[in-house]
DNA sequence: CTTGACCTTCCAGCTACTGGAAGAACCATA
DNA sequence: TATGGTTCTTCCAGTAGCTGGAAGGTCAAG
């Protein structure tokens, strides 16, 4: 298999894989005799299973961890749990974070004409910025 | 004032106002004669303006049209408010987006043992990744 | 033999900074 | 005046995770 086929099958950009074997997700793929990589089936079973973790939101970095872990067979589910817990506490971060700009967004929104006229309580909010009163 | 007094007043770093001043969302700063930027309290304003338009989330090109806009006598509060519904949207999609990572992650963490033995349904998930089967 | 699709490498750009190096300037003190 | 410490200057590189594009090699079809 050259790459392209690889990428149709696995859903991964042929950039994206050459980019995967560089940061060292992958090794590095034989090559035939034009210099072409050259894939198995093995090979599209990983980049599926990176695109998933990475669509869980894991870095690149801890894709790597989780290869490797799900290379060893002798590896404790605990280190996995707690790569997927610390994680969730990272997104759970995130959330609040978003949750709190999108609620004195709206706040402001609704307090905002939006029309022709100048006067706007967004960018007074901005401009003024003094404190948070609660609610 | 110097970059350092501007950089304690504002809250933005100096590093950081030198990296606005260069994207355009700062004038070029006045020069002293020994080449120090000078600044004044219209600028620590503008600074706490940006810094608080930052904290929102919004990037720093829509910071730039929100400053224009605050600039601009003659706005309409409907750009603005436009602006912020759009960005309001972009939050939301964020928030959808990693509130689902963390069911699925919470969804697989709750199944695996996380104690010292191998078997493991999170990375049976990332190897299988077959469907999702609704709840 | 040429065209077109595919492959290769390498460099640049995206976002929003941040760290660090090298060098000038300022300030205070001994 | 020497010296040391802090602050300023510019410029380059690195962070995360790709993605786009240039320049060029390979291969099958017509």
């Amino acid at each position: 298999m050259k790459i392209g086929q690889v990428a149709e099958r696995s859903g991964v950009p042929a950039k994206t894989i050459r980019y995967y074997e560089d940061q060292g997700l992958l090794p590095a793929a034989d090559r035939a005799g034009n210099g072409y990589r050259v894939y198995g089936k093995d090979d599209v079973h990983r980049l599926q299973f990176i695109a998933r973790a990475r669509s869980l939101g894991f870095s690149v970095k801890d894709v790597s961890l989780l290869l490797d872990l799900y290379a060893d067979r002798d590896r404790a589910s605990g280190d996995v749990k707690q790569l997927a817990r610390e994680h969730v506490t990272a997104i759970d971060a995130k959330i609040v974070e978003l949750q709190a700009m999108r609620s004195t967004l709206t706040r402001l929104m609704e307090r905002c004409h939006g029309d022709d006229r100048p006067d706007c309580p967004i960018l007074e909010d901005l401009a003024q910025a003094p404190v948070q009163s609660p609610s």
